[in-house]
RNA sequence: UGGGGUGUGGCCAAGCGGUUAAGGCACCGGAUUUUGAUUCCGGCAUUCGAAGGUUCGAAUCCUUCCACCCCAGCCA
């Protein structure tokens, strides 16, 4: 099922680093900040992470990235320690930036000793005027050139608590000059009162990603630091801050003095869908769908409720690549991925999700049969089932018309069509209420015709799905189309007027084969021309079955009729 | 207009001086089929953002130009 592992440009240079030896082996890390749930793009940088390792004999760690107290919490550290164990990886170390406070603070007066950081009081809107701007320089701080001694007693009493929010920072001394924004002395620690979710009210001052990142990938060990292309110019205060702290052998592990290399990689964006954590919480927020496991939705969690395999995602991620620039990528890679994996390994059932009721006007009263049906037309190992067939059965009103095109293959007045794996049937009455909605069809079966067989060898074209009426299972059955109507809606301005009327629609009386009453809730299964669906695993319930529709069948006559 | 990046078919993406320019998705044929599914076979870039140049030979090297993306949070 899995493709051979393709090559990218970042598995090149991991190769190459353990061909020529600089390396003994890999170590990377998946260092997502918990403050929201992970959706495809994480996923992509995941597998890359996770992927390399085990491709190429190495570790990766999870960490998590939790510098900024305000937005982090312990529920999306589950969840998201839950999805990448539900993708299938396994992490070397579980780590968190927040166990490193401590160093990260050493590390900082160590800085300020060298006399490469000061503390600075500049407010948020004069350090702005001092940055300068894309094309002119920045300019000093007055406070720039405060002596060592100063600096540490000012950064001690920063986390003595001495000082309110915005009063003071600790700022790297490099260059306010410099074209590269990021080196105008960026700021490396900030006091913020608030409550960690790990680290309590320990500290009064939190660490700046700049700061933290590159020594948590020291501390660890990490030989490759995978992010993404905004961080590019980022690499320039990465390597800084690890060339001017001491950083002991026996930190930076296995491969001695080795500083962590930085690789960015373009982002994948999937067309019709969003993945800013912003708009996303407004959706949520504003019960455009409902929460962050909707099946609408590209979070991982939601993906997951749809009906997605792990191994369809990874296919799906091993598919886009990685390169260095951004992409947009087509919603048929995805459904292709799913497609391609539930059609080797869900097993066949009938399911019928707009009833229409056929009679067979010729079949005895109060009599029944079943057939033995294969679960997989080509894996015999997934063996058969048994299903009931009798005089009144429901067929799916996508499966009749009044007035058939040539090429509609179908049911329709007069015409003859095969019950898959049962009878030919032959349509003589169409029963229609006061408004003229086709709500009966009375036909005739053809007793010769059991099995697949004709034995006047006539050519039946039209084969069609069906549950025996006295046998069905009820079941609210949930369709999903993409959310949006435009393919970048993250572009517009007001993405919430291009979500789809049409995303999600309901058949509440959907009419499925009584063996469906016995599967195993984390089972997918093929609706046998229909498409392929599992149960919700939020609102599916014994006493009402509801299921969700992954993904339709590739379907050429909706195409050809132009649906 | 400062700095950092990227440009190969509709969407991804291999390619790293000599290949008929991989592969997947999509699309278009056609065969098989008790799923209009699957599978199978065939088609789909004389051309690699553009223009020059180097070379026996260029998507790959050089020059110039053009387009697009990122950076001026006490977010990550």
């Amino acid at each position: 099922m899995s493709k051979p592992t393709p090559n990218h440009f970042i598995r090149s240079i991991a190769k190459n680093d353990l061909a020529n030896g600089k390396h003994d082996y890999i170590y990377t890390r998946f260092p997502p900040e918990p403050n929201g749930y992970l959706h495809l793009g994480h996923a992509k940088s995941i597998c890359l992470n996770f992927g390399l390792a085990e491709d190429l004999g190495g570790k990766c760690n999870l960490r998590f990235d939790d510098t900024n107290p305000e937005k982090e919490s312990m529920e999306f550290v589950e969840s998201i320690r839950d999805t990448v164990e539900w993708l299938g990886f396994e992490w070397d170390q579980l780590c968190f930036a927040s166990d490193y406070y401590e160093r990260l603070y050493q590390f900082a007066l160590e800085l300020i000793d060298k006399g490469l950081a000061y503390v600075d009081e500049l407010t948020p809107e004069e350090m702005r005027e001092y940055r300068g701007t894309l094309t002119e320089p920045g300019k000093n701080s007055p406070h720039r050139d405060r002596p060592a001694a100063e600096n540490r007693d000012l950064f001690e009493r920063m986390r003595a608590g001495e000082f309110k929010e915005g009063e003071y920072t600790l700022r790297a001394k490099i260059d306010m000059a410099s074209p590269n924004i990021v080196m105008r002395d960026p700021i490396l620690y900030r006091v913020r009162y608030a409550h960690h979710y790990r680290a309590g009210d320990a500290w009064c001052i939190y660490p700046m990603y700049d700061f933290t990142h590159c020594i948590s990938d020291a501390l660890e060990g990490i030989t490759h630091s995978l992010c993404t292309l905004e961080f590019q110019d980022n690499r320039e205060l990465y390597d800084w801050i690890l060339a001017n702290i001491t950083l002991e052998e026996n930190l930076v592990g296995e491969r001695g003095k080795l500083m962590p290399k930085q690789i960015e990689f373009g982002r994948s964006n999937l067309e019709y869908t969003l993945a800013s954590k912003r708009k996303l919480i407004q959706l949520v927020k504003d019960g455009h769908v409902n929460g962050w496991d909707d099946p609408r939705l590209t979070t991982l969690v939601g993906l997951r409720r749809r009906g997605y395999t792990p191994q369809s995602i990874r296919d799906f991620c091993a598919e886009i690549g990685v390169t260095k620039k951004d992409a947009t990528i087509e919603m048929t890679v995805l459904e292709n991925a799913i497609r391609h994996d539930l059609e080797a390994t869900a097993k066949r059932v009938f399911g019928v999700l707009n009833p229409l009721k056929l009679v067979i006007t010729n079949y005895p009263e109060g009599e029944s049969e079943t057939f033995t049906v294969k679960n997989h037309p080509k894996d015999e190992s997934m063996g058969t089932r048994e299903i009931p067939f009798g005089r009144e059965i429901y067929i799916d009103q996508d499966d009749f018309m009044l007035d058939p095109p040539a090429k509609f293959f179908r049911l329709g007045p007069g015409r003859e069509v095969r019950l898959r794996y049962g009878y030919a049937v032959t349509c003589n009455d169409v029963i229609t209420d006061d408004d003229g909605k086709v709500i009966e069809l009375h036909c005739t079966y053809d007793p010769l015709t059991a099995k697949g067989q004709t034995p006047d060898g006539r050519k039946i074209k039209g084969i069609i799905h069906w549950v025996s009426a006295a046998h069905a299972v009820d079941a609210e059955v949930r369709v999903y189309d993409r959310l949006f109507k435009e393919p970048n809606p993250g572009a517009a301005d007001d993405f919430v007027a291009l979500i789809n009327p049409e995303s999600l629609q309901v058949f509440p009386d959907a009419k499925l084969e009584p063996s469906i009453k016995d599967a195993d809730p984390e089972a997918r299964f093929q609706f046998e021309r229909v498409g392929y669906f599992c149960f919700d695993a939020v609102d599916n319930a014994a006493d009402k079955l509801v299921m969700n529709r992954t993904v339709s069948l590739r379907d050429t006559w909706a195409k050809q009729s132009g649906k």
